[in-house]
DNA sequence: ATGAAAGCGCTAACAA
DNA sequence: TTGTTAGCGCTTTCAT
């Protein structure tokens, strides 16, 4: 151990080169590996490194970050982190930024545009290279920011038109998810309980919209009845669609044939009704929920799912970011369908090799 | 719209000085919140204010953490989003964090000790100004990092010995859980089928240790047997576990009248074993679970779960850091028992209204 | 093959 | 009440 140097702890490239007879800038290329160019005698070059490497040098990325105007920071801005899709988003992310031997910087927004401003703009103070808005309330408010310092960024889950997007397409996976619903529904002739709902979620929300036009559609060409009293869409709250739900099945007079539930946090919801009725209530019942979680494929009863494409989503978006993209396209991309009890190869697997606790 | 200046589109302080005819010092203090004790005109500094608004300013970090030798970033590294617990601290870290009015920066590590190495590096080189290092498979390999170049730093959830730790409590946790499932466990003579039985996770791991040593301990005591032979704890691969729990009901003959599963995880594991068996196989059998998932409270057997107070284990890790604490000190915090078919008041709710999708 | 020196944008003495 | 100046640690011409 040598002693501390200035009055905080940290090594600087003076330091190396009072201690190696070179001057700053050799010790500088030496460590940043522009020495090779700088045609900087390979021996000198290897000494200093290992120098550097034994005083614990680490190169101060605010001073480099302010003379190269780049910082090696990528940022992420989403609603959330305590939900499955965003988190996979942040995992897929991290391992992006780290192949470009960058640093991610994530930070969640609670879906609150202020907030969502704020953020944007300390994540620019901090000198950002390039940004994925994920999921925002207000995406061309921040596109008006990014682009006022021409920061690259794209936005991701939820669609913008000042900037690229990169979505799931909401209305091909609620077609499929749909169509799966009418195909394993138990049969009815009854023209009330005998017919799929459509449950959680807000009309004013862009991805329950496509969903609900889905919905509408294949029933519309498969069953020929319009879908229009079948949706109860108010809220994402769990607590609202368990009162749906119960209502529904008091006002019909049971549990319908089939269900699409609009997210897991509606499932919830819709589960704790489920847990006041007897199991033989379960009898004649398919779900469809449009999310995934690996525990929904677990009830007494079928649940097809749809999850969301999360590894294309990230790399597209990657894309457009590092490609010379003009306008602001939308690329949808296509989700997957789950079919019940299909756990066992599905792709959520290749995340516990990392992840499991 | 102001044309751009410079080559890149930055105003500094020097172009607001320049268009106020003050001086950048002048305008640092104004912009910077300093002026009132630089004793500034209240005028000037407003002016100022409002041109910089105008000019769509915003702070160099790098620039200003340079100088100041302060960041404004605090730092985290965990082992993966993908996973309830770990995005729970996630969000509650930026909570405290923007509290303080700085700007998190959240990192997973993938439980790779050379990358956690890294990243931590990483971290310092961007001066972070104290460090949260959740469940690092080898904390104090990172407390020497941090300490050469004398960075703040607590482990959470996992404990080192050099630096302050706050974690679960997992003895006491796993004390009332064994004791909560030996209580609503069916009553049975069998002296094989009629035990408790611990299922997944890694005698090497920590938590699990502290885990099974509680569970013996409360068998021992309340059963009068050893539970040496009642421990399957051989990793927390979902598969494994499946395997586990399979192989297990051959042996015995049939489901045992009570499982202590140590994690989701290897919840789903069973769980995918379990969607083999009718549904009559179930009604004599209760489940405890070291971990918690909404989803897990609506199966159709009664399930008792753990869950971990995160709130308070990021609240007294900011304890810690802020305070002045000497030695290295390991902080136990009580979890939660989670009864069967208690969501509805559970404080899983707060985060809903915040992140509902 | 290497060194000297300027400057990135900001803050904090020190002057005035 | 405000301006001048030095310098944070690094990269990068331009010299040598």
């Amino acid at each position: 151990m040598k002693k501390k140097q200035k009055s905080n702890g940290k090594t600087t490239i003076y330091d190396i080169a009072r201690s190696t007879g070179a001057s700053p800038s050799t010790v500088s290329a030496a460590l940043s590996g522009t020495w090779r160019s700088r045609r900087i005698k390979e021996s000198t070059a290897l000494e200093i490194q290992r120098l550097a490497e034994e005083q614990g040098y680490t190169t101060n990325m605010q001073a480099r970050g302010l003379r190269k105007a780049r910082s090696g920071l990528v940022g992420m801005v989403l609603p959330a982190h305590f939900n499955r899709f965003y988190a996979a988003m942040s995992q897929i992310f991290e391992a992006h930024v780290r192949t470009r031997g960058m640093c991610p910087v994530v930070v969640s927004t609670l879906r609150e545009p202020e907030e969502e401003r704020r953020t944007v703009e300390t994540l620019i103070s901090y000198a950002i290279e390039s940004l994925l808005i994920v999921g925002a309330t207000d995406p061309d408010a921040l596109s008006d920011i990014c682009t006022a310092v021409n920061l690259k960024h794209v936005n991701v889950d939820l669609p913008g038109t000042k900037a690229p997007s990169v979505i799931s397409d909401n209305y091909s996976g609620a077609r499929q998810l749909t169509h799966e619903i009418l195909k394993s529904m138990p049969k009815s002739d009854d023209p009330v309980r005998g017919r799929p709902y459509f449950i959680g979620g807000a009309t004013w929300d862009f991805a329950t919209a496509e969903r609900i036009r889905a919905f509408k559609d294949v029933i519309a060409t498969e069953c020929g009845y319009s879908a229009d009293e079948l949706i109860l869409a108010q809220s994402y709250d769990p607590d609202a669609s368990a009162t749906d739900v119960r209502m529904l099945c008091e006002r019909i007079g049971g549990l319908p044939t089939a269900l699409f539930i609009n997210s897991t946090f509606s499932f919830e919801g819709v589960l704790k009704y489920f847990s006041t009725l007897p199991a033989e209530a379960f009898n004649n019942i398919v779900v469809g929920c449009y999310d995934y979680d690996p525990f929904a494929s677990f009830m007494h009863f079928p649940v097809i799912m749809v999850r969301q494409n999360v590894d294309r989503l990230v790399e597209e978006a990657f894309r457009i970011i590092e490609g010379d993209v003009d306008g602001a396209p939308c690329l949808q991309i296509e989700p997957e369908l789950i079919r019940p009890r299909t756990l066992s190869t599905s792709p959520s697997e290749t995340f516990h090799h990392n992840m499991t606790r």
